[in-house]
DNA sequence: CTGCTTGCAAAGGCTTTGCAGAACA
DNA sequence: TGTTCTGCAAAGCCTTTGCAAGCAG
């Protein structure tokens, strides 16, 4: 166990393998450490700063097994892919529902729990569709930013 | 002019013209022919179709030239951009309020104007932050699709 | 005319893939 | 021990960029 261990709970390693294997996912050391990763405190992440963090824990991990990992968690609603720009995916570590903002400026993702979407409202979906998921995304600015060229 | 000028509102092309003209856009040739293709119906197209449409109508546009296009386009508000996935930008050519359906089968996006997002209760916006826009994405899929791998 | 635009093709960034070796049950 | 996972590197896809030639006002 490297010496910078407890800069986030790494007594909880066992918990997360419950949560992998809850979810079906076998427990890989890779997945581990990248679980571990996203679940050290809520947060957004996108593929490289997992791999950033991981390095940063003294683990190695290829980059490959990154993508693959985050993507196979998505699909298992272990964390829930934002897409607010066409090269920024970031990785929600929360799976509680709420939204987000994104500051343009910056790139900054940061939660939203404030704001009500009225499903209720919501058209009727075509026969044996379902709701998968809402995606509310406000986009903020520098109020003196120039909009054009 | 093509003899397939028709197929559009071809004869709007001055309209067309005023609009660019409006946003502070020179209306050169190959901004108009795009233009015609985005306004020739309320639709969501990636920067492919619009080539593609293009093309259809008799002209030729370079990939560069589309990419160069949209992106000003969006930067002066003449159309949106919609991300619902990080490989499938889309162009909205209706910039009235409206939020989205993402079919992740499919890949088909289409308006949603029955939702109601209440913005009144956004949290205090840091100090000198406007919002720019908030995009709802309404992701449905069949009921029957296997959720996990 | 002068500057902005276009087109081509190459470069760029992020993500996926194929295959051999390693790890897990 | 068999299967699944990992890592490397190459390939892939979409988008951006640089530069010379062409169009708009």
């Amino acid at each position: 166990m490297p010496g910078i261990a407890t800069m986030t709970q790494a007594e909880s390693v066992e918990k997360i393998i419950g949560r992998l294997r809850m979810c079906g996912i076998k427990p890989t050391q890779q997945r581990v450490q990248i679980a571990t990763v996203l679940f050290s405190r809520p947060q957004h992440l996108s593929a490289d700063q997992v791999l950033e963090q991981v390095t940063a824990l003294g683990e190695r991990v290829s980059k490959a097994t990154i993508y693959n990992t985050l993507s196979l968690f998505s699909r298992k609603h272990l964390i829930r892919e934002v897409i607010v720009d066409p090269s920024k995916v970031f990785y929600d570590s929360t799976t509680l529902p709420h939204h987000h903002f994104y500051n343009i400026d910056t790139g900054a993702l940061t939660d939203l729990e404030a704001i009500d979407v009225d499903l209720a409202s919501l058209p009727v979906l075509p026969p044996g569709m379902i709701v998968d998921g809402v995606d509310v995304i406000v986009r903020v600015r520098r109020a003196s930013e120039h909009a054009g060229d």
